[in-house]
DNA sequence: ATAATTATGTACCGATCAGTACAATTGATA
DNA sequence: TATCAATTGTACTGATCGGTACATAATTAT
């Protein structure tokens, strides 16, 4: 074991916290000293930890896909109960995340991605935020395209379509939600989106 | 008339350009260099011209306000057609807007709300874009609700929750749109999420 | 023509940006 | 206890940010 001054802080809590600053603010957004301030660090040891701002970005994305987004898709594969009733477990579980008032609201991916489609995020940043996004669409395709073929679904139902509904429906909860829209709304709006998915599922 | 040297510009044509730049790279991204180098002039007479970047920022969302969003409105208003129809035709238009490769896709106020919501935009600019997206909203609730009073909605539907599902589903549009989902996906988005309002709508 | 007025281009301002050099501090190893 | 490696805090760097002072150019009014 080497030796040397130990660390004074935790890392992951450090990464915890410049993810809701990153969250919050954006890429362009989030200053150094907002992020070291709250992170309870200085610079320098930012530096040593993370890299630089580039690269605790994309730990932040990668910390938020690893607590915020994966655990929820385990509501998709609940044994008993309907096609309907799962995707609209899976959806009432992100909005509880993108309206969680303890959190920066919104979906931090949702948030970056409109920050990389202007084409203002670094090269590895924007890289990041695609992969990120098109995990979360093959899950739903390969989700969607698992039921139908275990007859969840009309024969006549296109996976690609759905899959784009569904997507189309997180990101503008998100965009709803990070503008304030209480957790009601956004389940109201899921109780009315949901009548594309019950119709697509066999009775 | 009072005298002087005359602008070597025209003004609407580089509120445009600028509207361009705001549009794609946000408020915080689009830098003095980039717009002036846009605009083709130099930051004196932007100044002269527009106040401030901020100013200039009001300027744009308020230009493609006028250009941009409420030309379409006039869709929902066609006669002879039925509610859901012409609810596809404002879709589809919406779908040539935010697709369009003139255009540096998604929404510009979309796109705008979401750096809003992070509170890296000026006061003011902060109040265009609530202003903004709020006029749209109110315009589909007033838009739904003499539908509702037409009777050409059934009598259960809840106007509020309609009109949320639509400016989710124009949100999400845009987010698609503007990491670069083509116009026929989007088209086809429309298409499957047309059936929450033909639903709605009496037989 | 001359004066008054407005726009333009250059060259600059202080503030803030991301990132770092360096010395002091801490703690494990020997 | 002495040594060495790693972290910490301070103070700094060059680059870029939004914004402007000022001299010159162009236009109208007198």
């Amino acid at each position: 074991m080497v030796g040397g001054r130990q660390r004074c802080f935790d890392t992951q809590e450090a990464l915890e916290k410049a993810m809701h600053v990153f969250w919050k603010k954006g890429f362009l957004g989030a200053s150094l000293t907002e992020l070291t301030s709250s992170m309870g660090i200085n610079k320098p040891s930012l530096y040593a930890a993370f890299g630089n701002k580039e690269e605790l970005f994309i730990s932040a994305v990668s910390y938020y896909y690893e607590h915020e987004v994966k655990p929820r898709t385990a509501l998709l594969y609940t044994e008993n109960r309907s096609l309907t009733e799962r995707v609209k477990a899976y959806l009432k579980s992100s909005a509880d995340m993108i309206c969680d008032s303890t959190k920066p609201g919104g979906c931090f991916v949702t948030a970056a991605s409109n920050e990389m489609a202007g084409q203002t995020l670094p090269e590895k940043a924007t890289q990041a935020i695609i992969d990120a996004t098109q995990y979360n669409e093959n899950m739903f395709f390969d989700f969607f395209e698992a039921e139908k073929s275990k007859g969840n679904l009309a024969a006549d139902t296109h996976i690609h379509d759905i899959t784009l509904f569904i997507m189309t429906l997180l990101h503008g909860m998100a965009a709803l939600a990070r503008k304030g829209k209480s957790r009601e709304a956004i389940y109201t709006i899921i109780d009315v989106a949901i009548l594309v998915v019950s119709e697509a599922e066999k009775a």
